[in-house]
DNA sequence: TATGAATGAGCTTTCATTCAT
DNA sequence: CATGAATGAAAGCTCATTCAT
């Protein structure tokens, strides 16, 4: 997505689309996060990127690609986040405090795009009604939190407990860290990130 | 809505009243629970309570007072046990197993309540597309958690830390067991509960 | 359908209904016939009828179950007129031309239903794409018309031949008699049936 | 369509747009024949020739004038195939039997294109919603089929008879012939062409 | 009180057509 | 010549709400 064009020079079709879609994305990032999932009609999106409907349903096959899409890339960027910065880091107590201070890091500056995560997370539905996203998506989310849970204690770091309580905990407490700031941006985030570390360290230490 | 005035005999009429907004309040609590707020039209609501739609139009202003009196009675019923169970209880840690121990105990028994009160905390909006029960609606709960963690501090028996984050942590702590259980019915809750006492208490004492 | 409501007096409600789906069955032939099926929106027959277009919604499921609607209703009336005149007619060539004669008979008092039906045969799929009222729905009519033929055969009056040919072109000559007439009104329908009536008998005699 | 003119060796433009047509129409005519007429899509006509959707705008005023290329073309080579085989039958029996045969033999090897005209017939309308291709289309078709009948006839061979019933008649047994054998292709249609011969024959023979 | 018929706004989606490149 | 991005109208359908009975 960088560099691939340097040499050739037929790539702007593909670039076109990809901005629009990227364009299209943010509109949609940006809607959700401000009326939330329901009202968030393709025509508010539209309107709200100065683009016709039409264009939506041209680059996107409907409104669930899209919102998929925006999943993905929203995503995307927290794991890359958080995983650059958790890399090289081998304690599991160091694993869990980086790992909730730099989630928060990242959040900082993405406020939108965690509120619409959030929202579609939450509202979409296939076409039986059932969620896209339930607990089975989170799946990843707690397996990855039970891999620093699980060294901590093999290393003897942790005392013993049940990592799967513990990991859901620990993402529904960040997410609401995340929902608190939303709604009051005075609240200082990172002073909670901090205070959220303090917290899980002190549960889990032997 | 508990006058027995208006001359005498006649207080069947708000009887009746009553009866009626209390069943459809139990539908509502139900369909949502199983398909969700945006699913939840009058209509089905209407439907499965076997009466036609244009009753609920007459009993409650509209959808939106509907939901808002689904929020009260399911939130006042669970504020009524959780009460009951702390009642006596002295010390803060007491309190605090107490209040995660005796919500989990009441939530077993109304699954579908607690998940109609997410669906309705989490999409009703008012006309500008704001949440109608946002962080404020919290605001009530966050001060009795916090009430909690202040005694504790004060009478020595917990660490200095903000108790505006832990009431945070700890209310999202309790929403995130339910929610989990809720889509994973073979979950056990009581041991889940138990872990999350733990948890806090380890978290908070000095 | 006729009589089932002499004594009590609460069949208003379903009769306001079924006087609704008359009316809007009704507009939805008169705009078929004028426009074909394809221009024949929901919008437009409800304008035709002078209501609003939720009301269709509101009576049907769909366009589908209006246009089911549309064709059993017209489907019926021709069955039982044709029926009707049938009765009592013994030969073979008798039933022939009775068939061809009273088709025309009842055509000509109901141009736009006739037409409504041959647009809706022709367009009406479903969700795959497959016609819904394809050569199977016409496999009725084939069999009662090879019926005619096979009793003139087996009572010696028809020569040898292949009923389903025959059955096949002795439909599509009545449809083209009808097509030809509704396109020019000035045609004279009764002579056309006459002179088929006797096209039919002289290819089929011995 | 056919000129060679222009300077000199500049024809090639015009040989690629006729390509190009005939491409495209072939391309339509599949598309018609598998999913129908109002299925159809520009797009989908685009997508299964493997071109752009633009490239039919430009080969083209519209989607009519794609249809009515169609049209022509399937029609004209039909009418070549029969005028071929006619050449040279001189009774009027003759020529009868001839139409009919030499019709569904050209049939056989081009169901589809038979399909497509079908539906466009049908279904081709203009900006007021009258049929593009109604009885007048076929007034042409009409016309021929009543010289054959005319000269039976005026040579005695044929009783008297309404020679434009006869003609409409004929005409669509014939289109009953395909209809039915594209509908169920198991069916034998040199059996039925054979059989049809035989009841026109009949029909029309003093 | 209760009903269900009716409304009209709003939704997603499809489509023929236009146009800059 | 060809492309595909963009448009905007129109479609079927859902829904909260109103209202005469």
């Amino acid at each position: 997505m960088r560099s691939e064009n340097e040499s050739g020079g037929q790539t702007s079709r593909s670039f076109i689309e990809e901005a629009r879609r990227a364009q299209i994305v943010a509109s949609a990032v940006e809607v959700i996060a401000d009326v939330g999932f329901v009202q968030a009609s393709l025509a508010r999106i539209a309107k709200h990127a100065g683009i016709s409907k039409g264009v939506i349903s041209y680059h996107f096959a409907g409104k669930d690609e899209l919102m998929e899409e925006v999943v993905n890339r929203v995503y995307t960027a927290i794991a890359d986040h958080v995983a650059a910065r958790m890399e090289g880091v081998e304690t599991a107590t160091g694993l869990l405090r980086t790992h909730i201070l730099s989630v928060a890091e990242h959040m900082r500056g993405h406020r939108a795009q965690l509120r619409a995560l959030g929202e579609i997370f939450y509202n979409l539905r296939d076409s039986e009604g059932k969620p896209r996203y339930g607990v089975d998506t989170n799946e990843e989310i707690y397996r990855s939190l039970e891999r620093i849970y699980q060294l901590g204690q093999s290393t003897g770091e942790f005392r013993p407990f049940d990592i799967r309580v513990m990991a859901v905990t620990h993402s529904s407490a960040i997410d609401s860290m995340f929902t608190y700031w939303v709604a009051r941006p005075e609240h200082d985030l990172d002073a909670h990130a901090v205070e959220l570390a303090d917290l899980f360290e002190r549960a889990v230490k032997k």
